[in-house]
DNA sequence: TCTGGGGTCCTAGGACCC
DNA sequence: TCTGGGGTCCTAGGACCC
């Protein structure tokens, strides 16, 4: 059996934390630059806010109806996950977190019945940290999804929904839609729209190799994992990324290779400090930007700049050298660039990297110093504090309109109980 | 006026190897 | 006249996830 732990409306929840004025409100989060909107109380959905929505097409049904709008809050989810994991990881043999909202939990050698065991989870999550969460346990991921879906959807379920008797599953996906499958996009979704084909159960009847010749394996695995045959295993040790990326739209379009250079310099460096937080040297370099795709009048350009080392490094003095010089490469004037990127690949696990023969072991051996540093300094007094001279004065900032107290993280912003 | 960010995996086709 | 066979690696693009 697999478990599923998904926090409801997770960000929304987290701003509700400390504000329980908000609980039975309508209340909106919005992405980077207030441009989408990435999280819905079921109030808000219950007006028909429909998930990445543009903000700016729904202000006047938003005033209308008194929505409270949030900015995102990184900081503050980012903590609350962290709470939420280490009480899941408290109460189960294992754990494999999958999201920022959401872990696979094993249920090996539990006493008692799933279902008790399930609703124990969700309650004491909630108790513990504030978060209302949706249980699903099944024989497969996929199932455990739909399981958790079905608790998300029906309240008399109590947050936790246990199906495991494939008469029961046979039930259930004969009346669940195939566009809310794991594993069922956008673009397969409109396949089976074409098909006239809609309910899970459906899709499980059809036959093997023609899943196999129009979805790939994937597909294949999505198919037999409605099946009861589990094709997903569980995997507690989360990986090593195999990319580092940092990107963001800006408020506004830059034309300058002035103004572009101190910008993929501080997405550089925050790939940089990324990089050494998994203990991972990289030996690839990239840099891109564009323009505004939603722009179709204006002239469009894509770019891509790359930079090979010969040795690996996560020296923020060599990355952010690197990444101007891959914006060198591939920089025209003449557009007005919307979004730009860094991105760090072919990594390896720093301690097992073969060095190039002619690398200095002393310039290495200094660099691992003035890194600690570095990063010993921006953790202590904030980050941004010691920036390397490329970055500029100016940190880059979004547009953030609507933005709540880091109430967990910051001592300044602390929720206040009484006032004195 | 205003449209996010960070990932993974799979596949097909081409270059290249012996 | 007749022109092999079996691989690997890399990349771009497309699908998916939250």
């Amino acid at each position: 059996m697999y478990g599923l732990c998904d926090c409801n409306n997770f960000f929304v929840s987290c701003e509700r934390l400390f504000r329980p004025d908000l609980v039975r409100q309508p209340v909106v989060v919005l992405s980077n630059n207030d441009g989408c909107v990435i999280a819905r109380s079921n109030e808000a959905k219950a007006l028909g806010i429909a998930m990445g929505v543009p903000f700016y097409q729904i202000q006047s049904l938003v005033q209308r109806n008194g929505v409270v709008v949030f900015s995102a809050n990184h900081e503050l989810y980012g903590d609350i996950s962290r709470r939420v994991m280490a009480t899941l990881r408290s109460l189960v043999p294992g754990t494999e977190i999958y999201s920022i909202d959401e872990a696979f939990f094993e249920l090996d050698g539990i006493d008692g019945s799933p279902d008790l065991f399930g609703h124990r989870i969700g309650r004491t999550i909630r108790r513990d940290t504030g978060i209302p969460v949706s249980i699903g346990i099944a024989p497969t991921k996929t199932l455990a999804k739909v399981a958790s879906k079905l608790a998300k959807r029906y309240p008399r379920l109590e947050g936790c929904c246990y199906m495991h008797r494939p008469e029961d599953v046979r039930k259930v996906l004969a009346r669940f839609p195939i566009h809310d499958i794991w594993g069922i996009g956008r673009r397969y979704g409109r396949m089976f729209d074409t098909m006239r084909i809609t309910t899970a159960l459906e899709f499980v009847g059809l036959p093997e190799e023609w899943v196999r010749r129009r979805m790939g394996i994937a597909g294949v695995r999505t198919w037999h994992e409605l099946q009861g045959e589990a094709c997903i295993p569980f995997g507690e040790m989360a990986p090593r990324r195999q990319q580092i990326t940092v990107s963001r739209s800006f408020p506004r379009e830059l034309f300058a290779l002035d103004e572009l250079e101190p910008v993929v310099a501080q997405f550089a460096a925050s790939c940089a400090e990324k990089l050494r937080g998994e203990g991972s040297l990289c030996r690839e370099v990239r840099a891109f930007i564009c323009t505004n795709p939603h722009r179709e009048e204006a002239p469009q350009r894509q770019e891509t700049g790359l930079v090979l080392r010969a040795d690996p490094t996560d020296s923020t003095l060599e990355l952010v050298r690197q990444a101007r010089a891959a914006l060198r490469q591939i920089y025209r004037p003449g557009f007005g660039y919307k979004r730009a990127g860094v991105l760090l690949s072919d990594i390896v696990p720093a301690a097992e990297c073969q060095h190039s023969l002619f690398a200095s072991v002393s310039d290495r051996t200094r660099n691992e110093r003035l890194m600690k540093t570095l990063d010993r300094v921006n953790r202590t007094f904030g980050r941004g504090t010691l920036v390397v001279a490329a970055q500029g004065t100016e940190p880059f900032r979004t547009q953030q309109g609507h933005l709540g107290r880091r109430y967990t993280t910051q001592w300044d912003e602390l929720p206040v109980v009484k006032a004195e």
